[in-house]
DNA sequence: CCGGAGGTTCGAAGGTGCTCGTACCTCGTC
DNA sequence: GACGAGGTACGAGCACCTTCGAACCTCCGG
């Protein structure tokens, strides 16, 4: 438990489920959302900058199940909030099911220019 | 529409949401039959054949999920129903996530503690 | 100090998913 | 023909998920 300041709590990454994690990237939103971190190549971003056509509360919302599917970790900084992936430790638990769907998905999102069989 | 004598009808593969999918695998005793499929290598396998702790409607219910998923294959024979993987299809529109998630839950049943061959 | 942007909490509504029992069907077997 | 194993269809209960609005909080900027 990462009490540090600002960091929402989060479950040890052992203590993750499989189940949980499929559960959570099932979501478009929540899934949109992963995709964008694993292309941002682990970098921080701001809550507020995910173009989510959803009201604040619901929001609020998808970043709890996030956080407690072991995906993301998330951090309170003065007027705002800020997620990172749990890459490493994530990649340890369960590898290769980031680059996996983070392909997948690129595949299907892609501007149907480049997309392959169909 | 594969309307072959005793085939229940299943979405063409392209028509299939990675969302559902998810979802699908989702579910522990969904995730369980899949994985004894896989590890099958592709036979075929009889649907009283898996040991669900579940009713019989249950069973029916899931099944159906997984055929509307596309990730088997199900027919009707005489007494009782078959399902089959629905392998290289899936393999061509999903690649990599059903070993990716095999290999995960292979690794998370095995004894907890030894580390298993990677 | 006041306003607004960003977030959380709460409660509620609507939908979906998992479960079951019951009823019913269809084979294969005796 | 009767019976049982295997399955499906239907309805119900229950829990959870997604969504929202309203109320409230905390900062930062002017």
């Amino acid at each position: 438990m990462s009490s540090m300041p600002g960091e929402l709590p989060i479950p040890e990454m052992a203590d993750v489920d499989l189940g949980a994690v499929l559960s959570a990237l099932a979501d478009p939103h929540r899934r949109a959302v992963v995709l964008e971190l694993v292309n941002g190549g682990g970098t921080e971003r701001a809550c507020s900058s995910f173009p989510l056509p959803i009201a604040k509360s619901t929001r609020t919302h998808h970043w709890r199940v996030l956080r407690e599917a072991g995906l993301v970790r998330q951090r309170d900084a003065g007027n705002g909030t800020f997620v990172r992936l749990r890459r490493d430790e994530f990649d340890a638990r369960f590898p290769g099911l980031l680059d996996v769907v983070a392909e997948i998905s690129a595949a299907g999102i892609s501007t149907a220019g480049s997309a392959p069989a169909r």
